[in-house]
RNA sequence: GCCGAGAUGUCGGAACUGGUAGACGACACGGACUUAAAAUCCGUUGGAGCUUAGCUCCGUGUGGGUUCGAGUCCCACUCUCGGCACCA
């Protein structure tokens, strides 16, 4: 295609050569100047980049250019999240190895980056998927270890019994094998966790300190962690020496508890069904509920199913024999996996109490109509006054939470304690592509944690992907046996891989020496750069990356590792870019393609409209023409520049006024640019408001003002463009008779003189109305504005003979006037 | 169901602490330049009405409220999007 408008393939490539020969994003160690951390998330080397990536790249370059031009030392490194399933996938289906394909990825994407002008300290980048990245992805795993953190347990895990492999949450598809189609099911391994539950209370604390993350964010997290405060109460087992225990957060219901469910996991099942009647009958429905996995289980929704057990407990405040069940819609990762079901004021229990023929009992009323539990549509589960609840009746139910659990501590039978919705964090993942867990297992000394000095664990390059029912790590006997490090016997090693998660929960550390050899990260010059100051990624990430990495932290901070024990100190996530109402994706065919419109119109353009089409925190629509919007106006400004030089006037006493009018539109226009960069991120607001210079400056030099002065109205537009456009910035600053990088020169600052106005509008309300428009010069007395204002016609109108009943005046803005 | 975000012209979106609603861009239309087209430049562009150089009325999802004045604040509701979902 022929270029029209301003080279910009010549602009964009000189440019860009520039800046990587000048070195303008390498971090100096030695720089006085303050730091400034700037961070993206490091991306998954996928094989297609689409215009939507390119937001997050674009603003996080604008963020650091301008910081830049603010005077810091800014780091703004870039890495990549190189291990995970795609890669696997591909493996299996194209026969291409992950390390290749996955490396072949990261060259392109780098290339695209770099196309787009995005600057990074290529000096310091990392690749997850690189044994000296790994090796201290291994290294943390040991330390956790060693304080207990890291731990093994039976889980389940989804599995297809057609091609004998676990499978991902994302591999299940409607309940069924993306590959296959059979029907998944559940299956218990042995695997490796994080203690991350250890730790909840001080995740749930801290978010008060995250003060410049975003509000959505933090609830989330919040809300994740599930923090509940309740009561755990015993139940006796009739029959037994024993009790059950269960937690609640309505304490004050417990008279109204006709039933007690456990969840089909619960360990103390075994022992209770021993001499039941039809104990069969109860094994079979527990083995039914356990084969369904945890998916399908949550889709049955509306049919709770269950079983009795023939067995009874005793409701502690009131001495009464309620029946055991089990049932499919209790948990045992929640609370304790026993509940005591109070079906008039609990829905789940009301269903199944109904469904059951289990006793309904109101305990609390309805204070707009009394409550008759054989009439109940549902459960009642607002507030009310305590009713059949012994010496508590009468009582608000909201005050009777407290007095019921301070009877039940006095007496012995429950005790306040709370409970959170986190669980704890598998690692453990059943495949090739990831880091190999650094443990041993020998027959003499058990599962051994190797020396740090052994590590990194090589992951294997030779082996076999096509499926054939277990982890390809399984078939590789030169990894698989090894000596034990305690005895030096033959010994066997772990196969699981972790999951990738665990290596993005610390690469921002490793940034900070990239090449160190002897440890994961240098403590002093980390704790001297650390917290990031801004960290921009997808919301997508609001919680597993985020609270992984938050959790690693506080650990490294308990270790004494590090000096700070919070990530991240701001955090910018910005909206998706969708077309035709979608996300862009392949499969839907949605997708616009960055090198196209760089061929087109370049790099600029694409950043330009990228950044100008909506606050970035928000989900965006690409509109193809919106590009060409974003072309013209970057064509006019480079014709501005052009023809400055042929521009020389000195303005007559008329053309004054405009010089004056131009030279306070410059001003203005550097303030609302640095307030809208400051205030969160509003690149749209900000570029319109150099569009509107951009139109001045045009008038302007029709109505000719002072050279000077458009002169300094075309230069400053060119600097508060440049980190949203920087190449063609950089080229029109060289044009306009300037030396070195743009970047390099400070942010300009506005004149506080020059945005002062002599004459202000005032609108005229009347009853509310606008109903004429004066000009004063600033500062009007209010008796001369009034006088003013009367004698307007157009006022005058409105109140003519009519009484005015109030006059109201604001300095600068506006008179009201009621009649 | 719960939590969160939102609803403004034909479209993307502006409007900071209540003070001219619709900035800026896109689309559309008209004009200039040109042999012509593209590009460029200038202008018009929320709706309705009228006695049409102008003026009036209506207008920010719906209904109510506070106020001299509400897109903005308060109450109730509707819808859309996102996340989580049998959490005891």
């Amino acid at each position: 295609m022929e270029e029209k408008g301003y080279p910009f393939k010549k602009v964009e490539h000189k440019w860009q050569k520039y800046w990587q020969k000048e070195g303008l994003f390498k971090m100096d160690p030695s720089s006085p100047k303050p730091k400034y951390y700037c961070l993206m998330m490091f991306p998954y080397p996928s094989a297609s980049l689409h215009v939507g990536h390119g937001r997050n790249y674009i603003i996080g370059d604008v963020v650091a250019r301008y910081m830049m031009m603010k005077g810091y030392n800014v780091l703004t490194p870039m890495g990549w999240d190189a291990f995970g399933l795609p890669a696997e996938n591909a493996a299996i289906k194209d026969g291409i190895h992950p390390k290749i394909s996955t490396l072949r990825n990261i060259e392109k994407m780098k290339k695209q980056l770099m196309a787009w002008g995005t600057g990074y300290d290529w000096q310091r980048e990392v690749t997850s998927c690189l044994p000296d990245y790994y090796k201290w992805t291994q290294w943390i795993f040991l330390q956790l270890y060693k304080k207990g953190l890291a731990f093994k347990k039976k889980a389940a895990v989804n599995w297809c019994p057609s091609c004998q492999t676990v499978l991902a949450n994302e591999q299940v598809v409607n309940g069924c094998c993306e590959r296959c189609d059979t029907q998944v099911t559940e299956k218990e391994l042995e695997q490796w966790f994080f203690r991350i539950t250890e730790y909840s209370q001080r995740l749930l604390e801290d978010l008060s300190k995250l003060k410049h993350w975003p509000e959505r964010v933090k609830i989330m997290q919040q809300n994740w962690i599930g923090k509940s405060q309740g009561v755990k109460i015993d139940f006796p087992i009739v029959g037994e020496n024993e009790v059950l225990s269960c937690f609640t957060t309505r304490v004050d219901t417990i008279y109204g508890a006709t039933y007690m469910v456990l969840a089909p996991e619960h360990p103390k099942i075994k022992d209770l069904i021993g001499g039941v009647e039809k104990k069969e009958d109860i094994i079979a429905f527990i083995e039914k509920v356990r084969s369904q996995n945890k998916i399908a289980r949550a889709d049955i929704g509306v049919t709770k199913e269950g079983i009795f057990t023939g067995r009874y407990v005793i409701n502690p405040v009131n001495s009464r024999q309620i029946p055991l069940w089990i049932a499919n819609y209790v948990l045992m990762e929640y609370g304790t996996g026993a509940v005591m079901a109070v079906p008039a004021h609990d829905q789940r229990d009301f269903e199944f109490a109904k469904q059951y023929n289990l006793p309904i009992e109101v305990v609390i009323d309805n204070p707009r109509e009394p409550l008759k539990a054989q009439k109940m549509q549902s459960a009642y589960e607002d507030d009310g006054a305590m009713v059949n609840s012994g010496q508590f009746n009468g009582l608000d139910n909201r005050q009777a939470m407290d007095d019921i659990a301070d009877f039940m501590q006095e007496k012995g039978i429950g005790s306040r304690t709370m409970h959170y919705r986190l669980r704890d964090w598998l690692i453990s993942r059943q495949r090739y592509w990831g880091a190999p867990i650094p443990i041993v297992y020998c027959k003499k000394c058990g599962e051994v944690p190797l020396a740090e000095k052994d590590l990194p664990v090589l992951l294997p390059e030779k082996v076999e992907f096509k499926p054939h029912g277990e982890s390809p790590l399984k078939t590789v006997p030169g990894f698989i046996n090894t000596r034990c490090p305690k005895c030096g016997e033959k010994a066997t090693r772990e196969t699981d891989t972790m999951d990738t998660f665990v290596d993005s929960s610390w690469y921002y550390l490793r940034y900070l020496s990239p090449k160190e050899k002897d440890k994961p990260f240098d403590s002093d010059v980390v704790n001297k750069w650390l917290p990031v100051d801004q960290y921009i990624g997808g919301i997508e990430h609001a919680i597993m990356h985020l609270l992984y990495s938050r959790f690693v932290t506080k650990v490294f901070f308990d270790l004494g590792l590090i000096n700070f024990d919070e990530p991240f100190k701001r955090l910018f996530t910005q909206g998706m870019i969708v077309k035709d109402g979608a996300k862009m994706s392949k499969s839907k065919g949605n997708v616009v393609s960055p090198d196209e419109l760089i061929a087109k119109y370049g790099a600029d353009t694409q950043r330009l409209y990228t950044l100008f089409i909506g606050p970035p925190e928000k989900d965006a629509e690409w509109n193809d023409r919106g590009v060409e919007g974003a072309w013209r106006f970057l064509n006019r400004v480079w014709r501005l520049v052009d023809q400055l030089s042929a521009f020389s006037h000195q303005p007559s006493a008329e053309e004054k006024k405009t010089t004056a009018s131009l030279k306070r539109k410059t001003h203005l226009t550097i303030k609302k640019v640095t307030d809208d960069l400051e205030r969160e991120f509003h690149f749209n607001t900000a570029i319109s408001s150099v569009m509107e210079l951009v139109n001045e400056v045009y008038k302007a030099k029709e109505e000719k003002a002072d050279a000077a002065v458009i002169k300094e109205a075309v230069c400053t537009t060119v600097v508060l463009l440049s980190p949203f456009v920087p190449h063609i910035a950089e080229e029109m600053w060289q044009r306009l008779g300037e030396k070195g990088s743009i970047f390099q020169r400070p942010w300009p600052q506005y004149d506080r003189d020059a945005i002062e106005a002599e004459e202000v509008l005032i609108v005229v309300q009347v009853n509310g109305k606008v109903r004429a428009k004066i000009t004063v010069a600033v500062g009007t007395k209010e008796e001369e504005i009034k006088e003013i204002v009367l004698g307007d016609e157009k006022v005058t109108k409105w109140i003519e003979g009519k009484e005015i009943k109030n006059f109201l005046v604001i300095q600068n803005k506006l008179v009201s006037i009621v009649v």
